[in-house]
DNA sequence: AAGACCACCAACCGCCCCGGT
DNA sequence: AACCGGGGCGGTTGGTGGTCT
């Protein structure tokens, strides 16, 4: 914190500072002639002295009145921060981080929610101690959580707490609606949820290519998880099946490339991709593992092809994905009740499949595969099933939450980050597909 | 000693919600 | 109903200082 018996001089020097270069965080969009970066003392000084004469709010007026060259968000985002009183300054105790964890566990990235139960503590601080944590847990191969809040994390994610709260008008409308409209129109006009909204994020597909047969599928659509859903699935069977083809086609791509290498300006980095910063990297899965069969009505050698639905995030981080397995364009079947996991943004379908069509006309190798763990919170049938699969979490790992559920997929990331899809992805995605 | 690496964290950004007009 | 501004929130960036090699 700033020292206030500095604030005599603090006008003319907030003014002085209004020349001063950018400030960090980068980015257009800046007020002009407003200050970014660090606080001086003197901006501190002045901002407290607002606060204790005006109160809180009207976070603009602080320019407006006092002449600090701060945007009111800034200022807002200081005092919350850094000048108001009883905040606790230093380390984390071990009683908070235990509270952290929990409150993690059960309510997901809810940085406010979970500084509002940490007297002294601001969701920044929480965040910060959050993505520093899990980064080091990350690299050292530990568990996100302790094994009692994984299980925790199990109860919460099977559903027996989202059930209750999917009865509720809100639950069953928000997410209800991803059904409809992921599954026959355009996505985009409709997902005004914060779980679809969100550029960047994380785009579930596996692509099986086991011996002949394609491949595994998953993509976005909605949480509701009490088993009854309309005839959409089975116009999305079928588009599963249209699109299996680009599936194979990636597959066959891929297996053609003896030795995987980066050479095409296309793909550019891969591996290296986590290296530089948290962009955000859609992904596809290649998974290149046997599915467990435990079909006895059909042959070994048949293979269907799985087809997962996964759910937009509900309020807490908790997607859910159901798997179905399509034998022929006649058989469906549901094979299991649910695998739900946490993090990342799964797409929506049309953005899944435009992005595979894309993938599909681009020129060159794909990318080379990496190996990813990948962690659910929980499953439910078939640890190696195709669709058992994939997270990452703004391209970083998530390690395993349950050790059974862990598996290592090789995958490739996509050629997009997906704001950086060229017109050919705004095109397909008005004419996917469900027509 | 110097550079690389890493953890920490302050600050910014974009997006959304909500209340007022 | 539409628009607008304030405020809240989650995600991301980049500077700094400590540790490692």
């Amino acid at each position: 914190m700033g020292d206030p018996m500095q604030g005599g001089v603090a006008a003319a020097a907030a003014l002085e500072l209004c020349e001063e270069g950018r400030g960090r965080g980068g980015g257009g969009g800046a007020v002009k002639g407003l200050k970014k970066g660090p606080w001086t003392p003197s901006e501190d000084a002045i901002l407290v002295a607002y606060v204790h004469k005006h109160g809180e709010g009207n976070w603009n007026n602080v320019q407006k009145n006092c002449g600090l060259s701060r945007c009111g968000k800034s200022c807002r985002l200081r005092w919350a921060n850094h000048l108001r009183p009883n905040l606790k300054k230093g380390a984390f105790t071990p009683e908070e981080e235990r509270t952290i964890i929990e409150l993690h566990a059960k309510l997901g990235n809810k940085w406010a929610r979970m500084a509002s139960q940490l007297p002294g503590r601001t969701d920044n601080e929480i965040k910060n101690y959050w993505n520093t944590r899990i980064k080091r847990r990350m690299r050292a191969g530990l568990p996100v959580y302790p094994p009692d809040l994984q299980d925790l994390c199990s109860n919460l994610a099977r559903g027996g707490h989202h059930r209750k709260e999917a009865q509720d008008d809100h639950y069953l409308g928000h997410h209800h609606n991803q059904v409809v409209v992921s599954s026959s129109t355009s996505s985009k006009s409709s997902n005004s949820n914060n779980s679809s909204r969100k550029s960047g994020g994380i785009l579930i597909a596996a692509a099986k290519n086991s011996h002949d047969h394609p491949s595994s599928i998953a993509t976005s659509s909605y949480y509701n998880d009490d088993g009854a859903r309309g005839d959409d699935h089975h116009d999305d069977f079928a588009a599963a099946y249209h699109h299996h083809r680009l599936l194979e086609q990636i597959n066959q791509q891929h297996q053609q490339q003896s030795q995987p290498e980066s050479t095409s300006e296309s793909y550019g980095s891969n591996s290296g991709g986590s290296g530089g910063g948290n962009f955000l990297r859609d992904v596809l899965f290649h998974q290149d593992h046997q599915a467990q069969r435990d079909h006895d009505h059909h042959s070994p050698d048949e293979q269907p092809l799985v087809y997962g639905k996964s759910s937009a995030a509900n309020e807490e981080g908790i997607y859910q994905l159901r798997l179905f397995e399509v034998w022929d364009e006649d058989q469906v079947e549901q094979t299991t009740t649910a695998t739900t996991f946490r993090g990342g943004l799964v797409y929506p379908d049309e953005d899944f499949y435009a992005l595979l069509e894309l993938e599909s006309q681009m020129p060159g190798p794909p990318p080379e595969l990496i190996p990813v763990p990948v962690n659910l919170l929980s499953y439910s049938s078939g640890l190696n099933h195709p669709a058992n699969l994939a997270l990452m979490f703004q391209g970083e790992m998530i390690p395993a939450l349950n050790s059974p559920s862990t598996t290592q997929l090789n995958c490739y990331p996509c050629l997009y980050n997906r704001d950086e899809l060229p017109d050919l992805y705004q095109q397909q995605q008005q004419q996917l597909m469900w027509d």
